[in-house]
DNA sequence: TGAACCGTTAACCAAATGGTTAAACGAGTT
DNA sequence: AACTCGTTTAACCATTTGGTTAACGGTTCA
Protein backbone atom coordinates (compact mmCIF):
# COMPACT_ATOMS: atom_id res chain seq x y z
CA UNK A 1 0.00 0.00 0.00
CA UNK A 2 2.42 2.33 1.35
CA UNK A 3 5.38 3.95 -1.28
CA UNK A 4 8.19 3.78 0.76
CA UNK A 5 11.69 2.34 -0.58
CA UNK A 6 13.31 0.39 2.22
CA UNK A 7 14.17 -2.73 2.59
CA UNK A 8 12.02 -3.76 5.13
CA UNK A 9 8.37 -2.53 3.29
CA UNK A 10 9.60 -3.90 -0.17
CA UNK A 11 9.81 -7.19 1.34
CA UNK A 12 6.54 -6.63 3.13
CA UNK A 13 4.90 -5.65 -0.69
CA UNK A 14 6.77 -8.48 -1.99
CA UNK A 15 5.41 -10.98 0.36
CA UNK A 16 2.13 -9.45 0.45
CA UNK A 17 1.68 -10.21 -3.55
CA UNK A 18 3.44 -13.56 -3.45
CA UNK A 19 1.25 -14.69 -0.29
CA UNK A 20 -1.80 -13.43 -2.05
CA UNK A 21 -1.63 -15.08 -5.38
CA UNK A 22 -0.31 -18.53 -4.39
CA UNK A 23 -1.38 -19.02 -0.54
CA UNK A 24 1.35 -20.08 2.13
CA UNK A 25 2.07 -23.50 1.05
CA UNK A 26 2.19 -22.42 -2.40
CA UNK A 27 4.48 -19.10 -1.84
CA UNK A 28 8.23 -19.62 -1.95
CA UNK A 29 10.91 -17.83 -0.37
CA UNK A 30 12.69 -16.98 -3.29
CA UNK A 31 9.71 -15.99 -5.32
CA UNK A 32 9.09 -13.58 -2.34
CA UNK A 33 12.69 -12.55 -2.54
CA UNK A 34 12.96 -12.07 -6.37
CA UNK A 35 9.51 -9.69 -6.50
CA UNK A 36 11.79 -7.89 -4.27
CA UNK A 37 14.29 -7.56 -6.33
CA UNK A 38 16.53 -8.76 -2.78
CA UNK A 39 18.64 -11.91 -2.35
CA UNK A 40 16.57 -15.01 -0.48
CA UNK A 41 19.30 -14.13 2.89
CA UNK A 42 17.09 -10.70 3.28
CA UNK A 43 13.91 -12.26 4.23
CA UNK A 44 15.54 -13.84 6.71
CA UNK A 45 17.50 -11.07 8.38
CA UNK A 46 14.85 -9.24 8.65
CA UNK A 47 11.93 -11.65 9.19
CA UNK A 48 13.22 -14.70 11.22
CA UNK A 49 11.08 -17.50 9.08
CA UNK A 50 8.68 -17.75 6.36
CA UNK A 51 5.95 -18.26 8.97
CA UNK A 52 6.49 -15.05 10.69
CA UNK A 53 6.92 -13.20 7.65
CA UNK A 54 3.34 -14.67 6.88
CA UNK A 55 1.56 -14.02 9.90
CA UNK A 56 2.64 -10.16 9.30
CA UNK A 57 1.10 -10.13 5.68
CA UNK A 58 -2.07 -12.26 6.86
CA UNK A 59 -2.73 -10.43 10.40
CA UNK A 60 -2.73 -7.34 8.08
CA UNK A 61 -5.06 -8.46 5.42
CA UNK A 62 -7.23 -9.69 8.24
CA UNK A 63 -7.70 -6.51 9.75
CA UNK A 64 -8.11 -5.29 5.97
CA UNK A 65 -10.93 -7.38 5.40
CA UNK A 66 -12.75 -7.08 8.74
CA UNK A 67 -12.50 -2.87 8.80
CA UNK A 68 -14.20 -3.34 5.58
CA UNK A 69 -16.93 -5.37 7.06
CA UNK A 70 -17.53 -2.84 10.19
CA UNK A 71 -17.89 0.30 7.70
CA UNK A 72 -20.57 -1.40 6.40
CA UNK A 73 -22.43 -2.33 9.14
CA UNK A 74 -21.74 0.99 10.85
CA UNK A 75 -25.36 2.36 12.53
CA UNK A 76 -27.24 4.79 11.15
CA UNK A 77 -27.55 3.84 7.76
CA UNK A 78 -30.61 1.71 6.37
CA UNK A 79 -31.65 5.08 4.98
CA UNK A 80 -32.03 4.02 1.50
CA UNK A 81 -29.66 6.17 0.13
CA UNK A 82 -27.28 5.68 2.80
CA UNK A 83 -27.50 1.70 1.88
CA UNK A 84 -26.42 2.48 -1.29
CA UNK A 85 -23.20 4.57 -1.48
CA UNK A 86 -22.64 1.84 1.77
CA UNK A 87 -22.55 -0.89 -0.39
CA UNK A 88 -21.09 0.76 -3.09
CA UNK A 89 -17.78 1.59 -1.35
CA UNK A 90 -17.91 -1.83 -0.04
CA UNK A 91 -17.67 -3.41 -3.59
CA UNK A 92 -15.54 -1.07 -4.40
CA UNK A 93 -12.70 -1.04 -2.15
CA UNK A 94 -13.13 -4.80 -2.53
CA UNK A 95 -12.49 -4.47 -6.25
CA UNK A 96 -9.36 -2.81 -5.74
CA UNK A 97 -8.03 -5.64 -3.86
CA UNK A 98 -9.49 -8.61 -5.35
CA UNK A 99 -7.73 -11.52 -3.77
CA UNK A 100 -7.95 -10.44 -0.46
CA UNK A 101 -11.23 -12.64 0.32
CA UNK A 102 -9.99 -15.34 -1.19
CA UNK A 103 -7.03 -15.46 0.38
CA UNK A 104 -8.46 -14.61 3.75
CA UNK A 105 -10.97 -17.44 3.39
CA UNK A 106 -8.65 -20.16 2.28
CA UNK A 107 -6.13 -19.68 5.00
CA UNK A 108 -8.42 -19.24 7.35
CA UNK A 109 -9.97 -22.81 6.45
CA UNK A 110 -6.10 -24.13 6.53
CA UNK A 111 -5.64 -22.89 9.97
CA UNK A 112 -8.80 -21.78 11.56
CA UNK A 113 -6.87 -21.31 14.95
CA UNK A 114 -4.62 -18.58 13.78
CA UNK A 115 -7.96 -16.19 13.29
CA UNK A 116 -9.05 -16.86 16.58
CA UNK A 117 -5.54 -15.43 18.10
CA UNK A 118 -5.62 -12.73 16.03
CA UNK A 119 -8.82 -11.75 17.05
CA UNK A 120 -8.15 -11.42 20.22
CA UNK A 121 -6.31 -8.04 19.42
CA UNK A 122 -7.86 -6.70 16.55
CA UNK A 123 -9.36 -3.37 16.76
CA UNK A 124 -11.41 -2.89 13.89
CA UNK A 125 -13.52 -6.05 15.20
CA UNK A 126 -17.21 -5.17 13.09
CA UNK A 127 -19.31 -4.11 16.00
CA UNK A 128 -22.48 -6.42 15.18
CA UNK A 129 -24.40 -6.00 17.57
CA UNK A 130 -25.62 -2.14 17.01
CA UNK A 131 -26.72 -3.00 13.95
CA UNK A 132 -28.38 -5.94 14.71
CA UNK A 133 -30.39 -3.55 17.32
CA UNK A 134 -30.95 -0.85 14.62
CA UNK A 135 -32.60 -3.28 12.14
CA UNK A 136 -34.71 -4.97 15.27
CA UNK A 137 -35.90 -1.27 15.50
CA UNK A 138 -36.63 -0.46 12.26
CA UNK A 139 -38.73 -3.96 12.11
CA UNK A 140 -40.69 -2.97 15.08
CA UNK A 141 -41.12 -0.14 13.43
CA UNK A 142 -42.56 -1.65 10.79
CA UNK A 143 -40.25 0.04 8.19
CA UNK A 144 -38.57 -3.02 6.95
CA UNK A 145 -39.69 -6.15 6.56
CA UNK A 146 -39.29 -8.76 9.81
CA UNK A 147 -35.74 -11.04 8.97
CA UNK A 148 -33.35 -12.66 10.65
CA UNK A 149 -30.41 -9.60 11.29
CA UNK A 150 -27.67 -12.47 10.98
CA UNK A 151 -29.00 -13.94 7.79
CA UNK A 152 -29.89 -10.60 6.30
CA UNK A 153 -25.87 -9.70 7.21
CA UNK A 154 -24.50 -12.55 5.82
CA UNK A 155 -26.47 -12.51 3.03
CA UNK A 156 -25.36 -8.63 1.71
CA UNK A 157 -21.69 -9.66 2.54
CA UNK A 158 -22.25 -12.86 0.36
CA UNK A 159 -23.36 -10.87 -2.43
CA UNK A 160 -20.90 -8.20 -2.06
CA UNK A 161 -17.83 -10.54 -1.59
CA UNK A 162 -18.74 -13.58 -3.38
CA UNK A 163 -18.38 -12.48 -7.36
CA UNK A 164 -14.72 -11.66 -6.43
CA UNK A 165 -14.44 -15.02 -4.71
CA UNK A 166 -15.99 -17.29 -7.30
CA UNK A 167 -14.03 -14.75 -10.34
CA UNK A 168 -12.77 -17.18 -12.58
CA UNK A 169 -15.84 -19.51 -12.39
CA UNK A 170 -18.47 -17.06 -12.80
CA UNK A 171 -16.35 -15.61 -16.24
CA UNK A 172 -16.69 -19.33 -17.11
CA UNK A 173 -20.14 -19.75 -16.23
CA UNK A 174 -21.62 -16.84 -17.37
CA UNK A 175 -19.42 -16.33 -20.29
CA UNK A 176 -18.13 -12.95 -19.17
CA UNK A 177 -14.86 -11.35 -20.52
CA UNK A 178 -12.72 -9.37 -18.75
CA UNK A 179 -13.54 -5.66 -19.80
CA UNK A 180 -16.82 -6.96 -19.20
CA UNK A 181 -16.47 -8.58 -15.99
CA UNK A 182 -15.46 -4.97 -14.66
CA UNK A 183 -18.79 -3.69 -16.04
CA UNK A 184 -20.75 -6.36 -14.53
CA UNK A 185 -18.98 -5.07 -10.84
CA UNK A 186 -19.62 -1.90 -11.22
CA UNK A 187 -23.44 -3.07 -12.19
CA UNK A 188 -23.40 -4.81 -8.96
CA UNK A 189 -22.99 -2.15 -6.61
CA UNK A 190 -26.63 -0.40 -7.46
CA UNK A 191 -27.89 -4.09 -8.11
CA UNK A 192 -27.25 -5.27 -4.63
CA UNK A 193 -28.69 -2.19 -2.72
CA UNK A 194 -31.94 -2.74 -4.79
CA UNK A 195 -32.29 -6.31 -4.48
CA UNK A 196 -31.38 -5.46 -0.45
CA UNK A 197 -33.69 -2.72 -0.48
CA UNK A 198 -36.57 -4.51 -2.26
CA UNK A 199 -36.51 -7.79 -0.53
CA UNK A 200 -37.03 -5.61 3.08
CA UNK A 201 -40.07 -3.51 1.70
CA UNK A 202 -42.75 -4.39 4.62
CA UNK B 1 -18.31 -41.28 -2.24
CA UNK B 2 -18.48 -44.71 -3.57
CA UNK B 3 -17.08 -47.70 -0.84
CA UNK B 4 -15.84 -49.98 -3.40
CA UNK B 5 -12.29 -51.38 -1.88
CA UNK B 6 -10.42 -50.91 -4.74
CA UNK B 7 -7.10 -49.55 -4.34
CA UNK B 8 -7.40 -47.38 -7.48
CA UNK B 9 -10.71 -46.25 -5.55
CA UNK B 10 -9.09 -45.84 -2.27
CA UNK B 11 -6.30 -43.64 -3.95
CA UNK B 12 -8.81 -41.51 -5.09
CA UNK B 13 -10.89 -40.90 -1.92
CA UNK B 14 -8.00 -40.58 -0.04
CA UNK B 15 -6.30 -37.79 -2.44
CA UNK B 16 -9.98 -36.34 -2.70
CA UNK B 17 -10.04 -36.01 1.08
CA UNK B 18 -6.15 -34.27 1.15
CA UNK B 19 -6.39 -32.38 -1.79
CA UNK B 20 -10.14 -30.91 -0.58
CA UNK B 21 -8.60 -29.74 2.70
CA UNK B 22 -4.94 -29.04 1.95
CA UNK B 23 -5.01 -27.70 -1.63
CA UNK B 24 -2.89 -28.92 -4.69
CA UNK B 25 0.40 -27.15 -2.91
CA UNK B 26 -0.50 -27.81 0.57
CA UNK B 27 -0.67 -31.98 -0.18
CA UNK B 28 1.85 -34.08 0.38
CA UNK B 29 1.78 -37.58 -1.33
CA UNK B 30 2.76 -38.98 1.48
CA UNK B 31 0.03 -37.68 3.40
CA UNK B 32 -2.44 -39.35 0.85
CA UNK B 33 -0.76 -42.37 0.78
CA UNK B 34 -1.42 -43.14 4.52
CA UNK B 35 -4.69 -41.56 4.32
CA UNK B 36 -4.91 -44.56 1.85
CA UNK B 37 -3.31 -47.26 3.98
CA UNK B 38 -0.44 -47.75 1.44
CA UNK B 39 2.66 -47.67 0.36
CA UNK B 40 3.20 -44.02 -1.35
CA UNK B 41 4.88 -45.86 -4.47
CA UNK B 42 1.31 -47.05 -5.20
CA UNK B 43 0.52 -43.70 -6.03
CA UNK B 44 2.64 -43.35 -8.79
CA UNK B 45 1.54 -46.55 -10.04
CA UNK B 46 -1.91 -46.33 -10.50
CA UNK B 47 -1.82 -42.55 -11.00
CA UNK B 48 1.74 -41.61 -12.95
CA UNK B 49 1.91 -38.12 -11.06
CA UNK B 50 0.75 -35.77 -8.44
CA UNK B 51 -0.23 -33.42 -11.15
CA UNK B 52 -2.24 -36.42 -13.16
CA UNK B 53 -3.97 -37.48 -9.88
CA UNK B 54 -4.99 -34.34 -8.69
CA UNK B 55 -6.69 -33.56 -12.36
CA UNK B 56 -8.77 -36.67 -11.57
CA UNK B 57 -10.13 -35.17 -8.60
CA UNK B 58 -10.55 -31.57 -9.55
CA UNK B 59 -12.34 -32.67 -12.52
CA UNK B 60 -14.65 -34.93 -10.52
CA UNK B 61 -15.19 -31.75 -8.14
CA UNK B 62 -15.88 -29.27 -11.10
CA UNK B 63 -18.22 -31.82 -12.27
CA UNK B 64 -20.02 -32.29 -8.80
CA UNK B 65 -20.59 -28.23 -8.46
CA UNK B 66 -21.42 -27.40 -11.79
CA UNK B 67 -24.09 -30.28 -11.48
CA UNK B 68 -25.88 -28.56 -8.77
CA UNK B 69 -25.58 -25.15 -10.02
CA UNK B 70 -27.29 -26.67 -13.06
CA UNK B 71 -29.73 -28.38 -11.24
CA UNK B 72 -30.81 -25.44 -9.54
CA UNK B 73 -30.98 -23.31 -12.88
CA UNK B 74 -33.69 -25.89 -14.19
CA UNK B 75 -36.45 -24.45 -16.10
CA UNK B 76 -40.31 -24.53 -14.88
CA UNK B 77 -38.98 -23.18 -11.51
CA UNK B 78 -40.12 -19.76 -10.29
CA UNK B 79 -43.13 -21.01 -8.86
CA UNK B 80 -42.66 -20.09 -5.23
CA UNK B 81 -42.97 -23.57 -3.79
CA UNK B 82 -40.58 -24.65 -6.17
CA UNK B 83 -37.73 -22.00 -5.71
CA UNK B 84 -38.26 -22.98 -2.01
CA UNK B 85 -37.15 -26.80 -2.83
CA UNK B 86 -34.40 -26.23 -5.14
CA UNK B 87 -32.72 -23.68 -2.78
CA UNK B 88 -33.52 -25.59 -0.21
CA UNK B 89 -32.04 -29.06 -1.75
CA UNK B 90 -29.09 -26.65 -3.09
CA UNK B 91 -27.84 -25.50 0.33
CA UNK B 92 -28.40 -29.51 1.46
CA UNK B 93 -25.86 -30.82 -1.03
CA UNK B 94 -23.13 -28.34 -0.44
CA UNK B 95 -23.42 -28.92 3.37
CA UNK B 96 -23.02 -32.77 2.90
CA UNK B 97 -19.69 -31.38 0.99
CA UNK B 98 -18.80 -28.05 2.39
CA UNK B 99 -14.96 -27.89 1.74
CA UNK B 100 -15.71 -28.16 -2.42
CA UNK B 101 -16.58 -24.64 -3.44
CA UNK B 102 -13.55 -23.26 -1.63
CA UNK B 103 -11.37 -25.73 -2.98
CA UNK B 104 -12.74 -25.60 -6.70
CA UNK B 105 -12.66 -21.23 -6.28
CA UNK B 106 -8.99 -21.66 -4.85
CA UNK B 107 -7.87 -23.70 -7.58
CA UNK B 108 -9.01 -22.12 -10.39
CA UNK B 109 -7.51 -18.55 -9.18
CA UNK B 110 -4.30 -20.57 -8.92
CA UNK B 111 -3.95 -21.61 -12.30
CA UNK B 112 -7.53 -20.02 -14.32
CA UNK B 113 -6.61 -22.51 -17.62
CA UNK B 114 -7.42 -25.31 -15.96
CA UNK B 115 -10.85 -24.83 -16.04
CA UNK B 116 -11.24 -23.55 -19.19
CA UNK B 117 -9.88 -26.95 -20.75
CA UNK B 118 -12.09 -29.17 -18.48
CA UNK B 119 -15.30 -26.68 -19.93
CA UNK B 120 -14.68 -28.11 -23.04
CA UNK B 121 -16.26 -31.27 -21.98
CA UNK B 122 -18.12 -31.52 -19.41
CA UNK B 123 -21.36 -32.73 -20.05
CA UNK B 124 -23.11 -31.08 -17.04
CA UNK B 125 -22.43 -27.14 -17.86
CA UNK B 126 -25.60 -25.49 -16.55
CA UNK B 127 -27.69 -23.90 -19.07
CA UNK B 128 -27.87 -20.15 -18.44
CA UNK B 129 -30.14 -18.89 -21.86
CA UNK B 130 -32.91 -21.46 -20.64
CA UNK B 131 -33.16 -19.91 -17.39
CA UNK B 132 -32.35 -16.52 -18.42
CA UNK B 133 -35.33 -16.46 -21.21
CA UNK B 134 -37.84 -17.96 -18.25
CA UNK B 135 -37.11 -15.19 -15.74
CA UNK B 136 -37.16 -12.25 -19.15
CA UNK B 137 -41.00 -14.28 -19.91
CA UNK B 138 -42.42 -13.43 -16.01
CA UNK B 139 -40.79 -10.02 -15.86
CA UNK B 140 -43.16 -9.26 -19.32
CA UNK B 141 -45.50 -10.87 -17.47
CA UNK B 142 -45.07 -8.73 -14.70
CA UNK B 143 -45.13 -11.73 -12.07
CA UNK B 144 -41.86 -10.65 -10.87
CA UNK B 145 -40.20 -7.02 -10.64
CA UNK B 146 -37.34 -6.25 -13.74
CA UNK B 147 -33.84 -7.15 -12.70
CA UNK B 148 -30.63 -7.92 -14.51
CA UNK B 149 -30.94 -11.83 -14.82
CA UNK B 150 -27.61 -12.64 -14.31
CA UNK B 151 -27.26 -10.05 -11.37
CA UNK B 152 -29.98 -12.11 -10.07
CA UNK B 153 -28.48 -15.78 -10.48
CA UNK B 154 -25.10 -14.66 -9.31
CA UNK B 155 -26.99 -13.34 -6.21
CA UNK B 156 -28.91 -16.77 -5.36
CA UNK B 157 -25.53 -18.81 -5.84
CA UNK B 158 -23.49 -16.54 -3.75
CA UNK B 159 -26.21 -16.08 -0.58
CA UNK B 160 -25.99 -20.45 -1.19
CA UNK B 161 -22.66 -21.24 -1.40
CA UNK B 162 -20.72 -17.77 0.44
CA UNK B 163 -21.65 -19.26 3.64
CA UNK B 164 -19.92 -22.45 3.15
CA UNK B 165 -17.18 -20.53 1.82
CA UNK B 166 -16.61 -18.11 4.75
CA UNK B 167 -17.49 -20.34 7.63
CA UNK B 168 -14.75 -20.04 10.31
CA UNK B 169 -15.15 -16.39 9.29
CA UNK B 170 -18.59 -15.99 9.79
CA UNK B 171 -18.29 -18.35 12.87
CA UNK B 172 -15.90 -15.71 14.43
CA UNK B 173 -17.31 -12.72 13.34
CA UNK B 174 -20.71 -13.61 14.28
CA UNK B 175 -20.00 -15.25 17.59
CA UNK B 176 -21.82 -18.64 16.01
CA UNK B 177 -20.19 -21.96 17.51
CA UNK B 178 -19.98 -25.22 15.75
CA UNK B 179 -23.98 -27.01 16.50
CA UNK B 180 -25.19 -23.70 16.26
CA UNK B 181 -23.58 -23.05 12.98
CA UNK B 182 -25.69 -26.26 11.43
CA UNK B 183 -28.80 -24.82 12.60
CA UNK B 184 -27.50 -21.67 10.54
CA UNK B 185 -27.45 -23.63 7.77
CA UNK B 186 -30.55 -25.02 8.31
CA UNK B 187 -32.65 -21.88 9.03
CA UNK B 188 -30.86 -20.44 5.75
CA UNK B 189 -32.51 -22.76 3.29
CA UNK B 190 -35.91 -20.66 4.59
CA UNK B 191 -34.18 -17.66 4.25
CA UNK B 192 -32.77 -17.64 1.04
CA UNK B 193 -35.49 -18.51 -0.92
CA UNK B 194 -38.13 -15.76 1.00
CA UNK B 195 -35.49 -13.45 0.89
CA UNK B 196 -35.13 -13.72 -3.35
CA UNK B 197 -39.18 -14.38 -3.47
CA UNK B 198 -39.51 -11.03 -1.27
CA UNK B 199 -36.78 -9.05 -3.69
CA UNK B 200 -38.74 -9.97 -6.66
CA UNK B 201 -42.03 -9.29 -5.48
CA UNK B 202 -43.16 -6.54 -8.22
C1' DT C 1 43.35 5.33 9.75
C1' DG C 2 40.86 1.82 11.56
C1' DA C 3 37.42 -0.35 14.52
C1' DA C 4 32.52 -1.10 15.00
C1' DC C 5 28.29 -1.73 12.90
C1' DC C 6 24.61 -2.56 9.64
C1' DG C 7 22.90 -4.21 5.36
C1' DT C 8 23.83 -7.41 1.75
C1' DT C 9 25.40 -11.38 -0.79
C1' DA C 10 27.05 -15.99 -2.48
C1' DA C 11 27.67 -20.33 -1.05
C1' DC C 12 26.21 -23.80 1.62
C1' DC C 13 23.24 -27.18 4.48
C1' DA C 14 19.71 -30.35 6.05
C1' DA C 15 15.21 -31.72 5.53
C1' DA C 16 11.29 -32.47 2.77
C1' DT C 17 9.28 -34.00 -1.34
C1' DG C 18 7.93 -35.97 -5.93
C1' DG C 19 9.30 -39.68 -8.26
C1' DT C 20 11.93 -44.28 -9.55
C1' DT C 21 13.54 -48.97 -9.19
C1' DA C 22 14.48 -53.53 -8.24
C1' DA C 23 13.13 -56.99 -5.63
C1' DA C 24 9.46 -59.54 -3.16
C1' DC C 25 4.81 -61.29 -2.86
C1' DG C 26 0.74 -63.94 -4.08
C1' DA C 27 -2.82 -65.85 -6.76
C1' DG C 28 -3.63 -68.33 -10.78
C1' DT C 29 -2.03 -71.56 -14.53
C1' DT C 30 0.29 -75.35 -16.47
C1' DA D 1 6.83 -77.45 -8.38
C1' DA D 2 7.82 -73.90 -11.54
C1' DC D 3 6.33 -70.07 -14.27
C1' DT D 4 3.64 -65.80 -15.07
C1' DC D 5 1.96 -61.56 -14.14
C1' DG D 6 -0.33 -57.88 -11.72
C1' DT D 7 0.37 -55.77 -7.17
C1' DT D 8 3.06 -54.04 -3.33
C1' DT D 9 7.05 -52.59 -0.77
C1' DA D 10 11.56 -50.70 0.99
C1' DA D 11 15.25 -48.32 -0.41
C1' DC D 12 16.96 -44.94 -3.16
C1' DC D 13 17.51 -40.58 -6.08
C1' DA D 14 17.42 -35.74 -7.67
C1' DT D 15 15.48 -31.53 -6.86
C1' DT D 16 13.36 -28.13 -4.25
C1' DT D 17 13.03 -25.42 -0.33
C1' DG D 18 13.46 -23.05 4.15
C1' DG D 19 17.09 -21.61 6.58
C1' DT D 20 22.23 -20.55 7.96
C1' DT D 21 26.85 -18.72 7.67
C1' DA D 22 30.88 -16.40 6.71
C1' DA D 23 32.66 -12.93 4.23
C1' DC D 24 32.16 -8.32 1.85
C1' DG D 25 31.25 -3.32 1.55
C1' DG D 26 29.95 0.91 2.88
C1' DT D 27 29.09 4.40 6.66
C1' DT D 28 29.99 6.36 11.09
C1' DC D 29 32.76 7.78 14.54
C1' DA D 30 36.73 7.93 17.49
Amino acid sequence: MQTTNTTEQQIIEAARKIFMHRGLAGARMQDIADEAGINKAMLHYYYRSKDKLFDIVFTEAVEMLLSRVSAIFTADLLLEDKIQSVIGSYIGSIAENPYLPLFIMNEINQNPDRIVQRFVNTPSFPNIQGFVLLLKEEMEKGTIRRVDPVQLMVSVVSMCVFPFVAKPLLKAVFRIEDPAFAQFIEERKAFVSSFVLSALRP
